[in-house]
DNA sequence: AAAACAGAAATGAATATTCATTTCTCAATG
DNA sequence: CATTGAGAAATGAATATTCATTTCTGTTTT
């Protein structure tokens, strides 16, 4: 069997990491049961990160910009409610592919893992973000509302979707998903102009 | 000066924690802070609790349940969208009052602190927010939806908001607040009836 | 006197990190 | 073709730290 390269051990480290971080929390989670996990030794980890702390921060980054770009991929839709409809399906599309990747990161997030300096070279994703929201608006096909009132609207409802279809806490049909994103509709809709 | 009463220090120490764990987060707060904080030894802390892990999940227990005090005592509104309306705004009123204690909560929810047993004995507070709901939904105020998509349009919005506040990210003025609530009843409220 | 506390030090377990050593790959050499 | 020797990767036992927890002593309060 020939040893893997690099990359395929960065890899088994990262998915190692993630799944011990989805099961147990960021608190209980040991470099060494890392290790274990990915089926490498515990110094082999500190060949790639300089510490526990800077692999959850790369990590955490890693997957943070992915699923960001998944996100932000709807940008090139013409019609700003696809656009919008969009951002959301892709959402729960990552959550369906990848559930601990997206468990990571919540936990991650509200764990505060960054450093000042790393949180604020990541905040151009809600700038992106914030873009496409103020397009709709600008366009008409959102109400006239401040873009932070938008993003709460929209945001908010499907990542509380997104976590409980991560944790499975209840079923979670592709109907009521449907169903939740009309709703969310209609609170941001512009009002139908009087014929 | 007379000695603080066991219950003083208590409050002490239940300040010093939520300042803590604000502050720096779950993994990052050690008793030891937790006691220099609250201006007494860590000794005193075990006499109070069996352990960090007791401590915390006391304290969290604490609040919790002070938090859903608030929220439900909307319950004995007679309008339906009154009682709804006012769940919304006794949730902010104990973040503007408390925003470190909401962020406690918050931190700590992630972290999962509590057992599995102390978490079946305070599934109720969901029990009976869903109840509230589920009744608004009855007398025809709230749509005929799934009072779990209603739950999400509602809650989701307004948790997202309180973080927001209670991290003082963004300005959040009451009017903002209002004009959210005002948007997440369109996604919520039962069609006009036809005259 | 009994209980609560401060203050400070000691213990011990968990676990993050280091590093001397081994294993592997592959291209150069004979 | 077989050998060899860098250099890169990986190992895992040893070490260093961090912290929760305990245990003292002396003091204050009731």
């Amino acid at each position: 069997m020939p040893r893997p390269t690099p990359d395929q051990t960065l890899q088994k480290i990262r998915a190692a990491l993630v799944a011990e971080v989805a099961e147990k929390g960021i608190g209980a989670t040991s470099v060494g049961a890392v290790a274990k996990r990915a089926g490498v030794a515990t110094g082999t980890i500190y060949l790639q990160f300089d510490s526990k702390e800077d692999m959850l921060q790369k990590i955490y980054l890693q997957i943070k910009t992915e699923f960001h770009g998944l996100i932000v991929a709807a940008a090139d839709e013409p019609s700003s409610k696809e656009m919008i409809r969009k951002m959301w399906f892709e959402m729960f599309a990552f959550v369906d592919a990848h559930p601990l990747d997206f468990m990571f990161i919540e936990y991650a997030g509200a764990a505060q893992v960054l450093t000042a300096k790393q949180a604020k070279d990541i905040a151009y994703t809600q700038t992106e973000i914030t873009a496409m929201i103020q397009r709709a608006i600008d366009d008409g096909t959102v109400a006239e509302l401040p873009v932070s009132v938008v993003t709460t609207l929209l945001v908010a409802p499907a990542m509380h979707l997104a976590r409980t279809k991560a944790l499975r806490l209840e079923k979670l049909s592709k109907a009521q998903v449907d169903i939740t994103f009309e709703r969310v509709w209609l609170s941001i809709a512009a009002a139908a102009q009087p014929s």
